[in-house]
Formats: structure tokens, C-alpha cells, sequence
DNA sequence: TACCAAATCCGAAGCGTTTCGGATTTTCGG
DNA sequence: CCGAAAATCCGAAACGCTTCGGATTTGGTA
């Protein structure tokens, strides 16, 4: 509640020079930039972020739009993804604005609004489709954004992604490589960008070892332990033409299958080899499966400290070259992955 | 981005008139304000929040402020509040902020910050504890704020609950009526408000009907299915000195209540007796469950529209009296409810 | 017709900050 | 010791809105 008034008047300076004081402008003596940050403190004085905003341009607030989408409720993954963005950007002293469109067509209305409004700086966007036009639309309006994964195609704004085809593509050849013949992947949602590039990866591992594409069988649904387990039960409906190993897009699916493996009788890995991504949320944890499952793994966690830092750069205007990353996944060999059966 | 003095220019008008129809203001002829509107809507005019709130003071946002607690992640509950909350704020034309803390300690300390830095309007707080430091500090700082639940003791705040002392006093009541003598509930985590409400309820229903203290047990849990499985699984341990009968404090404790008297070889209601309290959240219907769950529901969605109304009551200073709420239950009656046996 | 109240309008100040353009003081090489 | 550059400072405008206090016009009444 103390103002820059305040505090020049308490020091006999100009508001202006408070103002540069606090912001670490350049020309201000460094004895008085001391004084200034001491009156500041003893004042207990908060910059007022409207004022700020209405003067400069920006709010230091950014925002996820996201729908009420029961689905993305089931796995504790939006606490993860809103918590550790909060505290990312709250750390660097902005603040991070979750917003609730009613229904997935009111979407873009809601970022015309926000952003007409003028009250956000710029967006995070989660879970992009493959071609999304979330994406295109906050591009063709200029307002700052990052990514969370990437959308195919052209990808020329900010984002943070690991690579989903690789992953995918490595462990499809690691089985092959054990003399699986019918591998299975059970995948997330069709379209989402993440989903089809691991479904690229899979097929591009099974057509550059010169394997049919029936040696593959993709399923998809939502990555939730009863989708790895009914899927896993649907594919050994008959027994003998079920998959010698099966590719799991999380660890809850894993889960799944791990269940409906053992009420089918069949063993890991003698019978049906298992590989899984690790997202590495703190809910489950790879080490909770036996046989010790092999896994692809990339913390989720790690990706708020640069989506943070790339939508700052963004909305400082940093060239993109700095703006985008793909991260490193590593992959763990455990004993879910045995040699094929004949 | 077009302004009032955009409209006011093109209208010949002063801005303030603008301003003046555009809010519905009394001293405005009724054709200039048809005149104001229609230009806004075809100039597009958004009022900027950020200027809005630096001159009225207002910012028309308010928040939520809430810790990285893994256990609220386990239900949807947490996606639930926040998009119904959400929801009805953005449909008053408020924006609704989430903040997340690092950690407990450190929520004083954010509302302080949020606060002074004069960017919020007010705040809704859910899940109080019985003794709530919140409210106090709030209450302090003359800062509007709307409880869902209230504190024990003085809750002379703005808030909506439910009758938790009451449903939980006369489900207990309903079971010694059937001849109950040994009953347990499983209750939610300790010193949350509603928890201890129940815990008041149920014990001044054993001794209002003459039952010693030692008639009832309670324990304490996170509210997942997990918790109602092990505490039954526990309480079970000697069979001869089980419950007749257990009261679960949500759907999710019933369904491992269920689950494990199942295993058990207990029968519902023969052997054990069951009631819940339902919220309907989405994910888990009191349909779900057979012998027939009965129940005292009260829809937790019903809680956002009032609370959304109580908390922009409070910001426009309506009096007290008009933004208390204690919403009604139901008591439905099923099959889960027996005789006890002797 | 004179007067007063109601209806309708407007100018200007102010919210707290940033920033532009220039003013003043200090420093220092020649 | 002079002049220019560097260092340091300041006033004032601007951001877009709300609101206070008063001005002007209209209508009705005495």
C-alpha cells in the first residue's frame, strides 16, 4: 500500500527516479539505488501491478485455457501440470491465470476475450492436437505463447517437447530386436500430436526392420489403468493370435495390462514382454511393478522450468531459435522385455 | 482494443457519458445509452480491465488460494471446484485465479502478497479447518472473502456449507434405530471443519440416545477408497468385534467399505449396515453400488453459483445476513441400511 | 412569466506506474 | 581552467478508465 510517492517523498527524489531505482535502470547513482531499495523494503512497499500494467503495457500475468474435461481429471496430471506452472512463474514474480472454458467450441472466444481484454501477457498450451487450431490462432494474433509438446508440421513458435516418435521408435526396435513379430502399442486419444507421433515412431520401427504393418496393432483410449486393462483383455480374446509384446503410453496403462496379464495367466515376460513411458508423476511409480518394468522416462516435472522460461523470452521478444526445446528421454532396461516366443 | 474515447469520438460524445451508459448509470436518456451500446458492439469495444481497476479500484478477479496437496488431487475434486468456480465467475463477467502454493506455510504470506499488490478482489476458500488461520488473517485485513464450509466457533464471514453436524447426526440416529450398537464411521482427514462437524454429530447421536461413548469408533483418512478398504479390513480384525454398522463420509470410502466386506465374506446390510454421504461428484454415481447405497446427499455443484454470489456480494459490501448459506440434504433410503444383528 | 427541480450532459482530476525528452551536475582530457 | 562527454536526475505526459462537481437543458408549477 505504499506507493512510489510514498517513497519519494520519504527520500526526496523524484517518483521517476524511484521508479528507475527499483527497476535496476542504468542511470541511477548506486548509492541512491541502495537508499531507494531500502526505503522500499522498510515501506513494505508492492509495486501496484495494475498501474504497472495500464503504464507499460504488461500485466506479468499469463494463462492456461483449458475445458472441463473429465478425462483429465482421472490422473492427478492437471494438479501436476497447474501446480508446477504457478510455481514457476510465481517465482519469477508473475502470475499464472488458470481459466475454464465451458466447452472445447469456446476455446478460441475465451482467448479473444482474455486477450482483447488486455489483461494477459501470454499463453501456455497443454496436450496440443496435431493439428491445432489453438496454435494457429494465437499466432495469427501475435500474442505470446509456448507449447507443451508441439504440433506437426510447421512448429515455428515456442516449445518444449520430448521425443515421442523417438521413444516410441526405439522401443518398438528393442523388442524386434528380441524377435517380436506382433507387437501391440495401447496409445492416448487419437489426435493428439503426441499420440500420432508416437504412432509414427511405431510404424516407422516395424517398416524399416521389414516388417508388415500387421505386425503392428495400435489401440487407443484414455491412459487410465482400465484402458490398459479391457484392451489387453480384447486382444487376447483369441489366445493365439494375441501380441508377443505390448508398447504402453503411460505407467497406469502398464498397470492395466500388468492386471489383465496375470488374470489371463500369461507372464512377464515369458510369455508377453512390456514396455512403458515414464512420465515420472508422484502418484506412480515404476519401481511399484513386478516384473520390474522397462521403461522410456521423461519427468514431466521437468518441463515447467523451461515452458516458464521460454514464454518470458517470448513475451520479452527473444528470437525463437532460444525458445524451443526437445528434451532427452532415457531409456531404462528392466525386466519386462524377455525374447520372444515362437 | 477500441477505447471509450474511440466511441466517444465517434459519437460525439464525452467519454464519460460513454462510460456512464455503458455501465448503466441513471443519468443517461435512454437513446444516447441504445446509441453508446450499439457503437461498442460494432467498434468491438472490450473494456480494459487493467485501467478499470486502477481507477475504481476494482480489479474483477478474484482467487483461489490452494497448496500442491497431493491428496486433493485423488478425487476430481479439485478439477471440480475449480471449474465450477470458474464457471460461474466468468459468467459475471469476473475472472477467476487460481494460485498455488508452495507450501502451507507459505499461504499467508501469498494472500499478503496477492493482496498488496492489489490485484484481486477477494478470495474463496474451501476445505477450512476447524480453527482457521485463513479466515482470521482475511477477516484482518478487511479483504472480502467466502468460505465454503465455515470454521467453528464465530463464522461471522460470508460462506455456504452444508448441515454436516446433521446428516451425519441423523444417519446415526437411522442406524440405531435399527438396532445398531457398534458403529464406526470413516471420516475424512481431522481439524477440517466438516470433518469435525460429523465427528460432533455422530457422538451427540450416541449419547442423546443413551449409547456410551465406546458405541462408536471413528476413524480418520484420506477420503479415497483405499482408506475405507484398509480401515474395514482393520476394524475386522477380532470379527467378533466388528461394527454393525459403518457411516463413510463420501462415495469413494463406500466403495472400499464395500469392497472389503466383500472380501471379507460380509454381506450388506445382513452382516454390516452402510451409509455414505454423497456428493454427486460425476465420476462416482450412488448407482454404482449394489445392495443399493443409502444415503444423505447434497450435490457439491450446487455450492459454486451461491458461493460465486456470496463472494461478489461481499465485494459490493452487501450486508452479512444476505451471503450466509446451509444448504438442505436429502436423506434417501435404499437397501444398504438392516436390522442389526444380535 | 419566473422559478425550481429533474434530466442529461461534460470537464477535469485522479488511480500508480513507466518513459520520453531534457536539465543539471560531475568528471576529465587537453 | 574550458568544453564536452558522462553520470545523474527530474517534470510531464501517457496508459484507459471512473467519478466528482458542476453546467446546461427541459418540463412543470406557482
Amino acid at each position: 500500500m505504499a506507493t512510489l510517492k510514498d517513497i519519494s517523498r520519504h527520500l526526496s527524489l523524484s517518483v521517476t527516479q524511484v521508479s528507475r531505482a527499483l527497476n535496476d535502470h542504468s542511470d541511477v547513482n548506486e548509492e541512491t539505488r541502495r537508499r531507494v531499495k531500502e526505503a522500499a523494503k522498510i515501506l513494505k512497499y508492492q509495486p501496484n501491478v495494475t498501474a504497472r500494467k495500464l503504464a507499460s503495457g504488461r500485466s506479468g500475468m499469463v494463462g492456461l485455457v483449458m475445458t472441463h474435461d473429465p478425462y483429465l481429471g482421472a490422473d492427478g496430471m492437471w494438479l501436476e501440470i497447474v501446480s508446477g506452472l504457478s510455481t514457476q512463474f510465481s517465482g519469477r514474480g508473475m502470475q499464472f491465470v488458470l481459466h475454464v472454458a465451458q466447452a472445447s467450441d469456446l476455446i478460441l472466444p475465451t482467448y479473444q476475450k482474455l486477450i482483447s481484454a488486455g489483461s494477459l501477457d501470454g499463453f501456455v498450451l497443454v496436450e496440443p492436437y496435431a493439428h491445432d487450431l489453438r496454435t494457429e490462432f494465437l499466432a495469427a494474433l501475435q500474442v505470446p505463447f509456448v507449447v507443451h509438446g508441439r504440433t506437426l508440421g510447421r512448429t515455428n513458435y515456442p516449445h518444449y517437447d520430448i521425443d515421442n516418435y523417438g521413444l516410441v521408435y526405439e522401443s518398438t526396435r528393442h523388442l524386434i530386436g528380441h524377435g517380436h513379430r506382433r507387437i501391440a502399442m495401447i496409445n492416448g486419444l487419437e489426435h493428439r500430436s503426441y499420440v500420432e507421433a508416437r504412432n509414427d515412431g511405431f510404424r516407422a520401427a516395424l517398416r524399416e526392420s521389414g516388417l508388415p504393418p500387421e505386425a503392428g496393432m495400435i489401440r487407443h483410449g484414455v491412459m487410465t489403468a482400465a484402458t490398459g486393462l479391457v484392451n489387453t483383455v480384447q486382444m487376447f480374446a483369441d489366445p493365439d493370435h494375441g501380441p508377443t509384446a505390448i508398447i504402453c503410453a503411460n505407467l497406469l496403462i502398464a498397470q492395466g495390462v500388468y492386471q489383465a496379464l496375470e488374470s489371463l495367466g500369461l507372464q512377464v515376460p515369458r510369455d508377453v514382454s512390456v514396455i512403458a513411458h515414464d512420465d515420472a508423476l508422484i502418484g506412480l511409480r515404476d519401481s511399484a511393478f513386478f516384473p520390474a518394468l522397462t521403461v522410456t522416462r521423461s519427468p514431466l516435472r521437468d518441463s515447467w522450468e523451461p515452458l516458464a522460461e521460454f514464454l518470458t523470452g517470448a513475451i520479452e521478444g527473444k528470437p525463437l531459435a532460444e525458445l524451443q526445446k526437445i528434451a532427452q528421454y532415457e531409456f531404462i532396461r528392466r525386466a519386462s522385455v524377455g525374447v520372444a516366443k515362437l
